[in-house]
DNA sequence: CCTACCGATCGGTAGG
DNA sequence: CCTACCGATCGGTAGG
């Protein structure tokens, strides 16, 4: 069998490769590059072959790393929601405890506001990929999700506290309505051609009333 | 030859089919049912065999009524953005010429979020798919968006002209805030759960200050 | 409006 | 991590 030598060669050959990769870099390299495929280009439209281009790996060697596209958009999704919830918890966490809640209210809207429009591809990948996602994958979101908004109801329940008067708006639509207007800013917003900062008071100044 | 009389029968028939299905009929059927499939399922996901079986014919004989699945996707996003605008410039033409800024903004969100959340699967279809579609479909849209933003430009121009105070928001960023609260409603609004009255009057008093 | 079909592309797999 | 490949599906076309 004088082929042998040169098989085995060849399996070694692959092994060694993969070795040589440091996988939990490799994973990494791919979760960005396939965030910021689906922040541009949606679920559908994303393919694995996209994705493995991005790194310089061919489609098939997707799989070295992980099982299946859905494996992929989960853990974006799944990390683009953590993501914001950091940074917003973060944000409210570093404010001195003496400050108002206009201060509260404008540091978490720039938070999310940042995170959904300068610095997690994650974030907005999520949003836009996941009506696309098939069932499963938006199960598991879900979860993360309701973790976030548990944070914005906490704070916009705060705000409906301790205001008055006869236009009465319920804390559920005033967080939905926060939540949109927030959500919806990627549809107009342009790097460079707005101030995060002033948006965000802007966007406070209409919610507190 | 004995097979001609077949041949040409069956074209005969073909013939006589198309033209006893009165095209512009069937022409609507299929916008309608590709209006409901792209809501739902997005751009990408809905194919033109969704769309053939949904109104009982083959694939193929979609292109007898349009010449590619963008021509459809076009003809109904921007159906979808005529029939907002309609329907809002509708609802202010009716109101009274007594009627105030706020019964005037009401009435507008009532309009839109009614064609959205339940009259126009054209116009929710249009919003899902609008990022998805190709550039040329995109362009002829944003033709009737521009038309439909203006009307909107003008109801917050005529609040934001009569208010004051110290937390001065602008024009631009007051109506992209109107728009989003609205457009990102699909996301969560379930039919009967709650009142688009009620969503209206809450999302007016949020934008009047 | 139907039948039959084409080229392109996609997610995924076998074997090394 | 690569090569080579598969079955399924898609938009679109030819001919009637």
């Amino acid at each position: 069998m004088a082929t042998r030598p040169a098989e085995k060669s060849a399996a070694q050959k692959a092994r060694l490769a993969a070795q040589q990769s440091s996988e939990p870099q490799s994973r990494r390299e791919i979760l960005d590059a396939a965030a910021r495929l689906l922040r541009t280009q949606g679920y559908r439209a994303t393919t694995l072959r996209d994705i493995a281009e991005a790194v310089g790996i061919k489609a098939g060697s997707i799989y070295y790393h992980f099982n299946s596209k859905d494996e992929i958009v989960a853990a974006v999704m799944n990390d683009g929601v953590d993501r914001v919830y950091e940074a917003v918890t973060a944000a409210l966490r570093e404010l001195p405890s003496t400050s108002s809640q206009r201060e509260r209210l404008v540091a978490a809207i720039t938070a999310h506001l940042s995170a959904l429009l300068e610095h997690s591809d994650y974030t907005s990948a999520g949003l836009k990929s996941y009506h696309d996602a098939p069932d499963t994958v938006r199960a598991a979101a879900r979860q993360h999700r309701r973790r976030y908004e548990a944070v914005w109801s906490q704070l916009i329940g705060e705000i409906t506290a301790s205001r008055s008067g006869p236009d009465k708006v319920s804390p559920e639509t005033l967080r939905r309505a926060a939540l949109g207007m927030m959500n919806w800013s990627p549809e107009w917003y342009r790097t460079g051609r707005y101030s995060i900062n002033t948006l965000a008071n802007e966007f406070a100044a209409i919610l507190l009333r």
